[in-house]
DNA sequence: TAGCACTTGCAAACGGTTTGCAAGTGCTAT
DNA sequence: ATAGCACTTGCAAACCGTTTGCAAGTGCTA
């Protein structure tokens, strides 16, 4: 089984169509070592295009699927990776944008104390968290 | 020393003049327990009204000055709250976006870990965490 | 291979935020 | 106290990422 049947099934097992634009975004996000933004991901996809609402909906789907992981990186926009990997956070360059994974989450214990602590929550279902800085490459250019 | 003499003082330690919708949005922070988005603080400025772009104007520039800190609980949207207290995070509601104070915050440890194993980044300068939950009144709502 | 439900593209709406510009106001120097 | 200027404000409109409506297109099932 190539990739592409491979991604084909794993659309289907996800009571999803295989279609062109899906099988293509997914091929993206599954290139990518960092995540991705929609634009980054439309601006990737040439010859044919697909639109940039195409790209949104697409994600939308493969998150709701389980599929992909939607972050909220900063300012705002939209970042994602496939879902496939473990838990873990980000640390994103405050110049460039430039985004690095980062290992070995340890909030468990903290968020077991929020909630002892906390007066009107009662449960603490999960938690974001990214590291902020500047690349090397950023810090060299200055 | 009243306290509209000490914010005005406040402003002018910081090069700022002391104008009414400035005093006026100082005032409302220094008066909330909990982080407030921009539409959250144009909403209490009434009688005379304050334009909302007069609202960003002043939160961008506090937020230069040092005297306000500005907040990216989810996206979307800006919230902020008063710089002069210490460090800590936020554990924010899903369902109806209430947010509480988290104190304590265990992060040193873990930006030097993070720092240790970076392959491109030699620093980190800050991070971003939030707590997500439902509060105990959308708990039992539902 | 036909038919239908699901998916896509396009245009337009949306909502938070930013910008341009003329009118207004706080501050400083008289 | 007052005039003058720079800084600040209000208003209208632009901006930009995201969402929605709808007609045309396409994957899947029978
Ligand atoms: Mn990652
Ligand atoms: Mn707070
Ligand atoms: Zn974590
Ligand atoms: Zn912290």
């Amino acid at each position: 089984m190539n990739e592409h049947e491979s991604s084909s099934a794993l659309l289907k097992a996800a009571g999803l169509r295989a279609t062109q634009p899906r099988l293509r975004v997914l091929s993206i996000l599954e290139d990518s070592t960092y995540p991705l933004s929609v634009a980054d991901i439309a601006s990737m996809l040439k010859r044919p295009s697909v639109d940039q609402v195409t790209v949104y909906r697409t994600l939308e789907t493969f998150v709701q699927a389980g599929i992909v992981q939607h972050l909220e990186l900063h300012q705002g926009r939209s970042y994602f990776e496939l879902a496939t990997r473990e838990h873990h956070h980000h640390l994103v360059c405050r110049s460039c944008g430039r985004v690095e994974d980062v290992e070995g989450c340890e909030m468990d214990s903290m968020e077991k104390k929020v909630v002892k602590k906390s007066k009107h929550f009662s449960t603490v279902s999960s938690h974001a968290l990214e590291f902020f800085g500047d690349c090397k490459t950023c810090v060299q250019t200055r």
